[in-house]
DNA sequence: TTGAACTCTCACATCCATGTGAGGGTCAAG
DNA sequence: CTTGACCCTCACATGGATGTGAGAGTTCAA
């Protein structure tokens, strides 16, 4: 399918896409006229681009990863053994992330379970 | 302090700790010679910006826990009440985002434990 | 043919987080 | 007084992710 086509499939806008193709997200096929070609499993991959993005990964990061989760049929195929190093150290710093964001949602969750009764009532009932 | 010693007590460069300031997450106290003093608590609140933007949140959202996280002796006081809903929408978010890193963890896992042994042995060994 | 829809590349713009330098004020020690 | 260390604001720069428009080519139905 062609680059107008995958961006109202997936909700991300043209732009992008060409984006995530200049930092090697995406490799599209080109046809004689030079109109990418997307494949059918691109528009999965987009939303994982996406999900990883707003989960702060950058794109060289989503680089490294993305080969990697690719799934055929059911399961996933390790595409790029060459890269186990850095899928470690990418590994490692999602762990991270995740604590992070763990203790802030603990603290979080310890100061509005804290909050007096008729404000929660104020600020969830409008 | 002033800050150039928080600077040094945290390891964030002068420059963050304005920025910080001029997007609402510090509110030092300024002397007669408009220098600004930090607080010795101030030394905890720039660790915490610093592991939540390395987290993937935005000072925006930032700024809106921080007040929230701020201690009294051992337990966390809900100083900003009003914000309730912001809370939970910033909560929201960040459960999705672990949701979204823990599925890409656990997809990274399962290709890292495909990976042929001796790949895995050339990958770590050197 | 024509026009609309779609596509291409290129370049500039914005915002965010961060980095650096210019120009100048403050203050304690010598 | 002078000096060095520290501080101030302001502005420009960088890289990343995103947005927008110019100029032009392609294709197909009317």
């Amino acid at each position: 399918m062609r680059i107008g086509e995958l961006s109202r499939r997936t909700g991300v806008h043209e732009r992008l896409l060409r984006y995530y193709e200049e930092q090697g997200l995406l490799h599209p096929r080109r046809s004689p006229n030079g109109y990418r070609e997307y494949d059918e499993e691109d528009v999965d991959t987009v939303r994982r681009i996406r999900s990883l993005l707003a989960a702060g990964l950058n794109t060289a990061a989503i680089a490294t990863i993305l080969p990697c989760l690719r799934e055929d049929g059911d399961r996933l195929v390790p595409t790029c053994p060459g890269l186990l190093a850095d899928l470690h150290r990418e590994r490692d710093r999602i762990t991270r992330s995740i604590a992070d964001l763990q203790t802030s949602l603990r603290a979080l969750d310890e100061v509005i379970a804290a909050a007096p009764p008729e404000v929660a009532r104020r600020a969830l009932g409008g």
